[in-house]
RNA sequence: UGGGAAGUCGCCAAGCGGUUAAGGCUCUGGUUUUUGGUGCCGGCAUCGGGGGUUCGAAUCCCUCCUUCCCAGCCA
């Protein structure tokens, strides 16, 4: 009836830069058969991580909105570094991520015969030549950001000599350093990347994918642009510090006898606090035992994510949310972790477990009787499943569940006051057991057999809900409390070294927790919610051995630890 | 001091000369609740500074300031 209301919800989400950018091409032909290719392109020497999700996320997506296709291409051109380990966890966890790339599956390696044709063209054609400075005098030759470069003494070798010396180059003549092929453009541009970079480097090293094939290897600003150009990509996005070195892309990309020119365009890589994500620390923690290996859960690499069970639909939702911009921003760890309680309060199947667990004892309940409540698997999902608990007269009920001495605003289990175990009955504390130390060892309490269910014919009402497990029927199992790896925003700025800000614990591990039998039926992958405690799921590792052991993924929001911070209490 | 880029709420981020300057997270009031969870209702910015153009500027121009990236035979 309102037409404005028809517009208004007709209205399309704000378009992202690069959405712009691409419909812009669409809707003015510049992109051949009207289909956008783009391509992530890790290089595979080490796990993938938080960060490289925005990208993922930002080349397929886009491929996907645009109904274009999104390549997977190993970017391997150092075989030094890079590990078949790597491109294994690499797919691994793209699929995970419900991207799938087949069949356009490439290697930069593919390109090694085409991409050294090319480099013979460009001696040919006086636009590359072979260098023997050392590195140390290259530097010297480079200049500096505000000085000129000068030419190399090898500049102005013939054609003949660069061939004959790139050839014996290829076949092994030369020793690693002794040579490399760079290309002739500026010694005196203002951008470094320009100032004749360097095209071929010689590595006597075997590469995962060639072997021995080759001696010589090409260079990123070689190799990039010039598979993107193969593989007619259409639009090649990458991080901003790559922006310098978009002169160098388009450069490759013109020349002679390359046909399709594809572009690249850069946006701002991920960072969020408490995180630490190059690929330099991610390996130290690794290496330095810190944590138990690239998939701890603690780790933000995707299989730690995994494990720590992160779904891959909060992941996603996540990515959407911060959106793309070339703004370099740290976004905070708590959107984050909203992402993922939501996406879990939604789907997880709720389960009681006792993490602490403190002995309540009811009087007046019958001795050997054991009854069972229906508990609902999920109270977000209408059309939930229901299972069974067993309840008898010895249960466990969390530590912090019971006070003696209540501070104010305390309104669970305390003497005397009268509290709902869910799902089951209410039940007032009469009496505390302590040991000689004077911790509290057992409390005991009464039930009201009419409040069964949790509610009762009076409409009487409690301000507390306990989650319970019963002592005889309970089943004992491992839980794993993370917590941030970090306890600063930003790890290392104050000494400069981010070890120095390791949480000392973020990992506390309960081998005694209690929880109701249901947990058994618990599968690797299955989302769970241990009621008031966080959502948990099954470690993908140690699985079932003795004693099942869960992760926690996130803990619940918590207001009233907060209030009791507030409180000082 | 060279080149490249960016500055809109505590954090992301829309906005593209005329809007009460979207939205989300955080924070914060209230409410519902057999999870102190969830849900629901409400609160929270004049746009890095200064000039200018214009009837009108976050949006255009000038200038200043701040931050980030670049001197690997890494990617």
């Amino acid at each position: 009836m309102d037409e404005r209301y028809e517009e208004e919800t007709k209205e399309k989400a704000p378009l992202n830069f690069l959405e712009r950018i691409i419909e812009d091409d669409l809707n003015n032909g510049r992109v051949p058969d009207n289909t956008i290719v783009t391509r992530f392109p890790p290089e595979p020497n080490g796990y993938l991580h938080i960060g490289h999700i925005k990208s993922i996320c930002l080349n397929f997506g886009l491929a996907q909105k645009y109904q274009g296709r999104c390549h997977l291409r190993l970017d391997d051109t150092n075989p030094e570094k890079e590990d078949v380990e790597y491109s294994d966890s690499i797919k691994r966890d793209i699929r995970w991520l419900g991207f799938e790339w087949e069949p356009y599956e490439y290697h930069a390696s593919d390109y090694y015969g085409q991409l050294y044709e090319i480099a013979l063209q460009l001696i040919k054609d006086g636009k590359a030549y072979v260098d023997s400075l050392t590195g140390e005098q290259m530097k010297e030759y480079r200049g500096t950001l505000t000085e000129p470069g000068k030419n190399s003494p090898d500049r102005e070798r013939s054609i003949e000599e660069n061939l004959r010396l790139f050839e014996e180059m290829h076949a092994g003549k030369h020793p690693e350093g002794s040579y490399v092929l760079r290309a002739k453009i500026d010694m005196a541009s203002p951008n470094i990347n320009m100032r004749d970079p360097v095209l071929y480097r010689i590595k006597f090293a075997s590469h995962p994918r060639t072997g021995d094939t080759w001696c010589i290897y090409p260079m990123y600003d070689f190799t990039h642009p010039i598979s993107d150009a193969i593989e007619g990509i259409t639009h090649s996005i990458c991080t901003l510090e790559f922006e310098d070195h978009r002169p160098a892309y388009d450069w490759a990309t013109s020349i002679d006898g390359i046909e399709h020119a594809p572009h690249q365009y850069e946006f701002a890589r991920l960072n969020i606090n408490y995180l630490v994500m190059s690929k330099r620390r991610l390996l130290q923690l690794v290496k330095l035992g810190i944590v138990d290996g690239w998939d701890d859960p603690r780790m933000p690499t995707i299989s730690g994510i995994r494990r720590r069970g992160y779904s891959p639909e909060s992941m996603k939702d996540f990515v959407s949310r911060i959106g793309v911009a070339k703004v370099e921003g740290v976004v905070d760890y708590s959107l984050l972790e909203f992402c993922v309680r939501e996406d879990l309060n939604k789907r997880a199947k709720r389960l009681m477990v006792v993490l602490d667990p403190l002995k309540l004892v009811i009087d007046n309940y019958p001795e050997d009787q054991v009854e069972y409540f229906e508990a609902v698997d999920n109270p977000e999902d209408p059309n939930s499943a229901v299972h069974q608990i067993p309840f008898s007269r010895e249960l466990y009920i969390e530590r912090e569940d019971f006070m003696e001495v209540p501070p104010k605003g305390y309104h669970r289990l305390y003497p005397g006051n009268e509290i709902r175990l869910k799902y089951a009955y209410y039940v007032t504390a009469t009496e505390v057991v302590k040991d000689e130390e004077g911790t509290i060892v057992e409390v005991h309490c009464t039930y009201d057999p009419t409040s069964r269910g949790g509610a009762t014919a009076d409409n009487r009402k409690v301000k507390g809900t306990s989650h319970w497990v019963s002592a005889s029927e309970g089943v004992t199992i491992e839980a794993r409390l993370y917590d941030k790896l970090f306890l600063t925003e930003y790890p290392g700025q104050k000494t400069g070294n981010y070890l120095d800000d390791l949480n000392p614990d973020s990992l506390k591990v309960v081998t005694d927790a209690k929880a109701e039998p249901e947990i058994l039926k618990a599968q690797v992958g299955d989302y769970l919610q241990f009621i008031r405690n966080g959502y948990f799921c099954l470690d993908n590792k140690t699985g079932k051995t003795e004693l099942p052991a869960f992760n926690r993924t996130v803990t619940l929001k918590d207001s009233w630890a907060k209030l009791k911070q507030k409180m000082g209490v």
